[in-house]
DNA sequence: CACCAGGCAAGTA
DNA sequence: TACTTGCATGGT
């Protein structure tokens, strides 16, 4: 405590830098938020990359919808998915928050939207599947609030530029950024894309931005780190 | 071959 | 409360 507006600083000047170098992400890439929520799930401790081709098989079998997934046969979901990853676990998972879609809106999200961020995120963390940084995601890029996602890049990138410690804890992190940054759904919403931009193509040693890495001002000469 | 990827829940002490 | 373990495919 005590060092507030040093942090302050350096935050928002990590968030400008890789503004600037990367410009507007447009964040989260999907056709719509429903696949927001699912991508949401599927991602969890999985690459991107094997994500996109279940959710291609899911809009190729014309499954993407509430409706479609929660009635479907849990074994031919989990087929659809594989790629993904622990895919008998997130077939579950599919089901259990497109159920609860279901339940809250009758399938209109435009509807969920209206509710309190508070509420939703409890209402979120409540269904089978859906852990903090699941239901922060899917409040931003689905659901427009405004909140900090933290995921493993956060973690790394931050606690490596002395922002947190290392072994932080989720909510810690999550309010320092709250507290440190413009509670903006449009910055918050570029902020996690930057970072995990940043983490995946500026170093291949998995350690982003780390003092070798070619990332445009955010080095030790700069006081990064 | 080992290790990682945009986590989470359930079990144990 | 604080650790540990299972879940699983695809890429490097």
């Amino acid at each position: 405590m005590g060092n507030g507006p040093e942090l302050k600083g350096k935050i928002n000047k990590i968030y400008s830098l890789l503004n600037d170098h990367f410009g507007d992400l447009k964040w989260w890439p999907a056709e719509s938020d429903f696949e927001v929520m699912i991508g949401a799930i599927l991602t969890q401790n999985t690459s991107w990359k094997n994500v996109e081709k279940a959710i291609d098989v899911l809009k190729r079998k014309k499954a993407l919808s509430p409706s479609k997934i929660a009635n479907m046969d849990k074994g031919r979901l989990a087929r659809y998915i594989r790629s993904s990853g622990y895919h008998r676990l997130k077939a579950d998972r599919l089901k259990e928050i497109s159920l609860f879609i279901t339940r809250e809106c009758g399938g209109k999200l435009d509807k969920l939207k209206k509710e309190g961020l508070e509420n939703l995120r409890e209402k979120l963390l409540e269904v089978k599947g859906v852990g903090p940084e699941t239901a922060d995601s899917i409040l931003v890029y689905a659901l427009g609030k405004p909140v900090f996602v933290v995921d493993a890049y956060t973690r790394r990138i931050f606690s490596r530029h002395g922002l947190i410690g290392h072994d932080a804890a989720y909510d810690e992190i999550q309010s320092f950024v709250h507290k440190n940054f413009p509670r903006s759904i449009r910055k918050l919403n570029q902020f996690h894309a930057l970072l995990v931009e940043a983490a995946k193509n500026f170093c291949k040693k998995k350690d982003p931005l780390c003092r070798e890495c070619p990332l445009g001002g955010l080095r030790r000469r700069d006081g990064f780190i």
